[in-house]
DNA sequence: TATGAATGAGGATTCATTCAT
DNA sequence: AATGAATGAATCCTCATTCAT
């Protein structure tokens, strides 16, 4: 009896999607009320929950829809590409993403500390599986002397942090940063770091 | 008229300041209920509020603490030793912190990534004024040819990223590594990449 | 974007208000409860949220409407009419009131007595404004000759006092003039007083 | 088993109930706390609760006190005096008591105005016991032609709400007469009103 | 006599969710 | 598809009172 999301029906999602996103990045599953995510989709509290039947079902909708995004540039690493380049270019990819997408790490970042109560899964799951096949392309270049030995795993972990915490502790680089943009003069340090860690 | 705290009074701040690292660590400040801090404190939840007024306050009373710990290894840096045996060594006992006090780690994490709204002063102020004469140090040594050419700020940004990470993350962290102890790779890890961004 | 309040709403609102009234009146702001409230109006407690944000909006809202229903019969004093009539129709309507609006007369009693902390405002500005007017009135009847000397201020104080009493130390009365009906005695004596007191 | 009270004793309860008047005055008995009654006492909770088994105990016995002091001026009614001076007399006794113990005026009202839960019964009995022998006199004056004809129990209300007035409304009193002391042209005109009132 | 510590019973308010229309 | 109305289950905090010393 399903019937296809109607025209109407898919708006009303995405804009509760957008909202959600906003509300729970700044405050947390549990610090996030259904009615802020309401105020911010322009919908009403019951109508909201036409669309979603729960606080947690937009909040699992919109991390799941978040790892999808989140996990693209690293599946689109090429193993046969020059290695300090394609490495070079995930991290920037993963750095425009912080900037580009902040809210969307902080998101992640909150479900992740707070234990990743809805998210364990998919870390153990397909999250190792694409970590796993990444560091034998890592493994492999090293091997084959076209970059600097490193552990694969903390290489991964290490573009990771370097991006992300542009986006999460955004406040914090801010208030030191003042004024200057962050983001110009990190892609400058990034791949400053990355040539010299990698190549040979 | 007010007396020094008793033993008891000690002894009970110090439980209820453990029971709520404990919990705000992990569900954040909204997300944690004084319920489970009492709970975790051993004390009734009226007794806990005899100790500290307010949810707010054993919150606020655990940031102030944190951030002294957490900031007393960067002032240790000595300008006066060798710059990348110093910087490295600060890296390093911010991974032992990120191991050994992993909660203190990711209640900060969660404060900052929220918007740190009871902590901003505090990164405008004190935080900034450390980051700003630790990177006119590093700086000098850039100038004095001792280390590579190196953005300051960056530099500490990416020591914070890298370590933190490890405490922040820990979750993701072990999904991957599976049984493997991070910590120890890591450190050999972060040597690696410190030695190979700033030696000359 | 507000809209108009619906039936239900005006209703419920009537409703809670004469609970509030009614609880408010007999034990004060601080003695009495939102479940006594709730109960009195058949409402649930969040339920009786939703109409009024808070107690202390209930209580204020039945202040500002008690305050504008009391005032007006001073308002209606004329002063093109006879004087002592004038006089003595305003204090037999406020006798009238007295015993057909009790509560309300509590209410504000205990509002007063107990330093008029949201009050005091309207008392120092639009009350005093209304009393000064009235003034000016007596004391050009008395300057006319048309009644006698008498303090303006004092002769208002004494009529409120005279009729409020009745509602505000009802059981008092009731305790001492048993099943007798006060306000019948009360309204000749009234009469008998202010004529003795005015008539030139 | 029971000692006599030690002096100091005395002194703490008296201490106690001088604090307790000044609370219970103010907030009423639900809307004080024995914190702010051993605050102003100088006492802590549990020592004041060793003197007085209760908040209650405390109130009842303010109360109690308080009426004894309270009645005085009604029995000191000379019925072989001058009606029209004895009554006078007593209306300024009143006044003055409004004057000198606002407080004491004010802890009766709230109580009376509460529906009198704790001293209906002295209400009933010894008050009315009273006023109604006070009836007499006044009714023998006026049989006498030596007052006016006047409903004896309207002529004590009357007195009663005069006088305490001053006291009760206190703040409205001054909201209207700002930095004008009411009491002393209060004098004047209750003089000038009873003896227009009562004189032949 | 005095007080630091502890608690059970509230009491105001919030919030996710459901109901009725 | 939308919303006003309603509610049970928290959740933070208060307060009179008791306990232990």
């Amino acid at each position: 009896m399903k019937k296809a999301d109607t025209r109407i029906q898919k708006k009303n999602q995405a804009v509760i999607l957008k909202a959600g996103l906003e509300v729970f990045s700044q405050y947390g599953f549990r610090g996030a009320t259904i009615d802020q995510v309401a105020e911010a989709a322009g919908l009403s509290k019951p109508n909201l929950l036409y669309y979603f039947p729960s606080k947690e079902a937009i909040y699992t909708a919109l991390l799941s829809q978040l790892l999808e995004h989140w996990l693209e540039p690293l599946k689109a690493l090429d193993r046969e590409g020059d290695p300090v380049e394609e490495i070079l270019s995930y991290a920037k990819r993963k750095l425009a993403m912080s900037r580009d997408y902040p809210q969307e790490s902080r998101l992640f970042a909150n479900e992740i500390i707070q234990g990743g109560p809805r998210i364990g899964d998919v870390l153990r799951g397909e999250l190792k599986e694409l970590v796993d096949e990444t560091s034998k392309v890592i493994d492999a270049w090293v091997a084959a002397g076209r970059i600097k030995p490193v552990h694969p795993y903390h290489l991964i972990f290490s573009i990771w942090a370097l991006t992300q915490h542009y986006a999460d502790f955004d406040v914090q680089v801010r208030a030191i940063m003042g004024d200057q943009d962050p983001f110009e003069s990190a892609e400058d340090h990034l791949e400053v770091v990355i040539r010299r860690v990698l190549t040979i």
